[in-house]
DNA sequence: TATTGACGAACGAACACTTGTTCGCTAAAC
DNA sequence: GTTTAGCGAACAAGTGTTCGTTCGTCAATA
């Protein structure tokens, strides 16, 4: 079934510059030298494309957060799952900017599930967190709050970054660290 | 034409939950308990009402920071930049979502005004943060990024902030300035 | 080696429906 | 008595999807 990668990698794209949609079948189709109804010798619906993205959007970021040896001091583990959350999004942007932007379109039973699947990978971080702030690494004046401001800052990436521009993942990676862990009131100089 | 501002009301509203491809104009209609074709008495086009949105928004932002005296000292011009900033969103969420989230389905004229106007807009920060850095009040390592960061962190408000939660405008600009003036290594301790 | 048959990818045509928009009409308000 | 907000009907175009069919590939059979 190479195809179907084919057609969802070639929605991706389309999805991301145009929307679920303002983007037809015909158009997917049309990208890919071929007329609409062939696709659905390959898809069961367009709905199933934007949930193959979606979903394996989610997938990625969660197998990201997993691999980090959970045993890590908290300030280690947070640079580490801000490095890959931004490899996720820098590795694969449309299919991050259509995770971000069109998962709302999924029927409820879905979309819930992609919601179940956000929050569990989001408590990697409040945990991290909570952990540095206990161990009296950061001090903040709200940790939910303080949440939020990082992930405000690191999901906002797809709306700005640019494959072709001069910011690689491991100087994004850099700054981002560097401006978090100061919001955080990080007390060790080297990290 | 008081009844131009309901339909354009509406309409943000079920834009902000459905997306702007996603509701039709027959969909408007009916939320305000008229028929689709009723509405062309009000509008030119389903376009215009986006148009509408999505340009006022663009000036409440704009007019906001304009409103701030440009000879007061960077980190307070940044500080209210930052409170007139969520004042935009949080006083009227359905337009700001709008606006982040369906400004691009403009056609080119259009959303290359908004651009302009956004560019403009943000101009009075990257300013600000500028004058702040040649002051020696923010310390970064990447001006640029910097300017990045503090948007992405700002702009994704309106994915999250809840009107019936309980963060008031006050607090959550309190909560904010914090976070961003510590990422910016600002040096006066009170601010 | 030649023939058959199954398979799967791609197609054109058609489907029921929705889209934004127009137009001529009605009924009420000034 | 003029204006106008609202309506129903209709429009051309586009939507996702289904259907029967074609055509090339490849393995098994004769």
């Amino acid at each position: 079934m190479d195809r179907k990668a084919d057609i969802t990698q070639m929605a991706s794209q389309l999805f991301k510059e145009r929307g679920y949609h303002a983007t037809s079948v015909r158009d997917i189709a049309q990208a890919l030298n071929l007329k609409g109804s062939s696709l659905y010798s390959h898809i069961a619906s367009k709905e199933e494309i934007l949930w193959e993205i979606v979903e394996g959007a989610a997938r990625a970021f969660l197998h990201s957060a997993q691999a980090i040896p959970p045993n890590l001091p908290p300030d280690q583990k947070l640079k580490a799952l801000i490095h890959a959350h931004l490899n996720v999004i820098v590795a694969n942007l449309p299919d991050a900017s259509v995770f971000f932007h069109e998962w709302q379109f999924l029927p409820e039973t879905l979309s819930r599930e992609i919601t179940l699947k956000r929050d569990h990978y989001e408590s990697y971080f409040r945990q991290a967190i909570h952990e540095g702030i206990e161990q009296g690494l950061f001090q903040v004046q709200d940790e939910h709050f303080a949440n939020l401001f990082i992930f405000s800052s690191l999901n906002w990436l797809y709306q700005w970054y640019d494959p072709e521009g001069l910011l690689r993942l491991e100087q994004l990676s850099n700054l981002y660290t560097q401006m978090i862990f100061k919001s955080l009131n990080y007390q060790k100089l080297n990290h």
